[in-house]
Parts: C-alpha cells; sequence; structure tokens
DNA sequence: ACACGAGTTGGCCATCTGGACAAGTCAAAT
DNA sequence: ATTTGACTTGTCCAGATGGCCAACTCGTGT
C-alpha cells in the first residue's frame, strides 16, 4: 500500500501499527511526567507503564526529550476545550468552566493540569517546546479577549476596562488558584471565583 | 564512630565551622533546583556550584532529599517580605509590589520564582514539604486578608466582598501572572495589574 | 517460495547517581 | 604534648540511566 503516505513529520517513517505503540508511550509520558515531575522520567519507566520493551522508545522517538516533548503537546492538544470557551458568551461561565476544571484537576489522577505546570517550566530550558506553548496559551487568551469584548458589547462589562487585561488575569487566576490549591487542598477556590464574578460585574 | 552522623534534632548537630559550608550547599542547590528543576539536580552538581567535595552533602544532610527541601526554605524564610506586605496600607501598594516582583522575576539569574513553582510542585509528592509550604502560602494570605480589610474600613472597597475571597485572588494571579510571564516575555503584566486596580477600585 | 523491510525485542555499555566510609585535618580541651 | 571530636576529602560501590544495535517477527509484494 502506501510507504510514503503518513511520514514526513519527524522522528522515523511512521508506519501503520507503529502508530499504536507511540500512542501507548506518549501517555504513559504524560502521566509519568506529571506524577513524577519532567526531570525525574526514565525511558525505562515510560515502556514499563506503556507495555512495550525499552527498547521501542530509541525507535519511534529521536530520545527521551523529544518522547516528552510530543507526550505533553499531544495530550493539550486534544484536551484544551477552546470550544468550549468559544462556545460561552458570558464570562460567569468561563469562570464556572475554570471552577469546574480546578476541582476535577485536584483528584490524584487528573493528569492535565499538573502537566500544564511542568511544560511550562520545562518550556524555560527548551526553545521549541517554550515557542509552542507560548502560542497556545495566545490562542487561549485570544478567545477570551473575544468574549470579554461580547460582554461589554452586551453591557456586562464596563467599556473602558482593558478586554486584553481582563483576559490576561482570568487566565492567570486560573492557574494560580490551581497551582494554591493543589498545595492547600483546604483553599476556598469557589469562594474566590464568586468574589471574581462580583468584582467583574458592571458597575 | 559515628557512620551517617545524624542527630535526633535534625542533620549532623550542628557545629561551628560547617555552617559555612552547609550554607554554600543551600544557596548552590536553590540555584539548581530554579534553573534545572528538582529532579534533575544531583548532588554532584550542588557540590561542584558550591566548591565543595561531593562527599560533604552526605555529611552535612541526610540525602539530597533533606538538602533540597532544606535549601528552599531557606531561600523562602529569608526572601519572603512579609513585612513589606504588612506594611503597605493600600491593595493598590500591594499590586505594585506584585508587579516589580514580577519585573524582578523574570531574569535569567532570578531564582526565587522559578524555586515557588518547582518547591509546590514537590510538595504534592512530599509530605512534609507540602506542609512548611502550606503554612507559609496561608501566612501570606492573612496578611493580604488584613490589607483588604482595612480597605473596606476606610471605605476604598465595598464592605460587601469577601475579603478572603480578594487575597486569595490577588495570591493567585501573582503566581498566575508570574508563570504565564515565563512562558511569554511579551505579556503585558502592567496592563493586567492595571485592570486589576481597576476591578478593585470601589464601586 | 522468497526477499524485503517496517516494527519489535532484549541485551549491552559508557556514564552517571546517591550514598557510604576510611583516612586525614585542625582547633579546642585536657 | 596529647587527646578528642567536629569537620573535610577522596574513593568506592551497587544500581540506574540513555542510547545503541543485532537478532527476530511477520505481513507484503514479487
Amino acid at each position: 500500500m502506501d510507504k510514503t503516505g503518513i511520514s514526513m513529520t519527524d522522528t522515523p517513517r511512521s508506519g501503520r501499527s507503529s502508530e499504536a505503540t507511540r500512542e501507548k508511550l506518549t501517555r504513559a509520558a504524560a502521566e509519568l511526567i506529571a506524577e513524577l515531575g519532567w526531570g525525574r522520567v526514565t525511558t525505562r519507566a515510560v515502556a514499563e507503564r506503556a507495555g512495550v520493551p525499552h527498547g521501542a522508545v530509541s525507535y519511534h522517538f529521536r530520545g527521551k526529550q523529544e518522547l516528552l516533548i510530543e507526550s505533553c503537546l499531544a495530550a493539550f492538544a486534544q484536551a484544551v476545550p477552546f470550544e468550549e470557551y468559544a462556545a460561552k458568551a458570558t464570562l460567569d461561565d468561563v469562570v464556572g468552566l475554570i471552577g469546574s476544571e480546578i476541582d476535577h484537576g485536584l483528584h490524584r489522577d487528573a493528569v492535565l493540569g499538573r502537566l500544564m505546570f511542568e511544560a511550562i517550566r520545562e518550556a524555560e530550558r527548551d526553545e521549541g517546546l517554550r515557542e509552542r506553548m507560548g502560542a497556545m496559551v495566545t490562542e487561549y487568551r485570544k478567545v477570551l479577549v473575544a468574549v470579554v469584548r461580547a460582554e461589554q458589547e452586551r453591557g456586562a462589562i464596563s467599556a473602558t476596562i482593558s478586554a486584553e487585561g481582563v483576559a490576561t488575569l482570568v487566565t492567570a487566576i486560573g492557574d494560580g488558584l490551581f497551582l494554591h490549591a493543589l498545595l492547600d487542598p483546604d483553599l476556598d477556590v469557589s469562594e474566590a471565583l464568586g468574589t471574581l464574578r462580583v468584582l467583574l460585574a458592571t458597575r
């Protein structure tokens, strides 16, 4: 059939059944980054959790770093709910979405939030990762700006406030609150978000 | 004689000249945690940067983890400007302080902010570290609550808003903004903080 | 039947890592 | 002067780690 078909990206040429192994590896890697932290992940541990021999890593990826980067970017691309945010017409809904994501992320087995922090930290050490992560967050913020602008046109938020400023604030609050909630499970996230709603309401 | 050289209080008995070596080690460890991430720090790298032989680590600390934990807690205890915050009578001043700390933290050689994130992530894996870090953040938030209450009595902030909620929000915004600024150096932090000031102003 | 080659598997190795420890240093106490 | 013990220093070791690669499997095209 086709041999030249799928590849063109990088790594060894991607064949047919190899896709399954690659995905097992990236899934396992994402979990382990979230659990152990980027620097403590070993290729052997990833292979073991994926249920494949450790030699498979060398075949499917150029090395450990490429495996880890592809793993977290794949996890984000698949999981970040841009559409959900864009569909929300009101900031109130967005704040609610943040709250439920924090709640969900506090479960022990939740990977995405923790993976996010590890990736951001690693991005400072890896040029390519930083660019890709930065583009993602920028897009996220852009969606929020659109939501804020819509609110301002509705008159729900004062038109004199910077939409970009609000978007940046809300984005930062989401991550900051999650971080602090990880540290202190008793932190009253919903009270903070309730306060945020009040502050954002028209004056 | 003593084998691991451990008293029951903590680490070896604290002598006189050993304090210098210990401090060289903790300083070097804090730097390396911030630069490489918690999981990639090695005792040898710490010793080398500290300019002491690598065996010194085993003598002065029970092991790598104790060295790292003591290093970051010492760095925080010495650097977190509780007094500065407590002295600020207005939230406006506090927001300004956050801004300048973010600006300062964005420099490559700035350790504290990066160390903070590494410590929070590690706190999820280390019970003792979590408790100590949580206590620190809680105290920080408590100071902010006092500031907010003072503002409310002055009438600068509506008395109907939850002071705890505002304190939690502001704390989270500080860390969240710093995190995003690390990822995207072009992020307009001051615009976001300006917007925050507007939102916090009396209505 | 046969060769081909993508994909798989497990073994190998140079290097690193954390921790242990014996021997050495030195100043204060005796 | 000698002893004592905190502190230092270099070495050693068992285990892990990342990457490499030769042998193997198996579906496909000839």
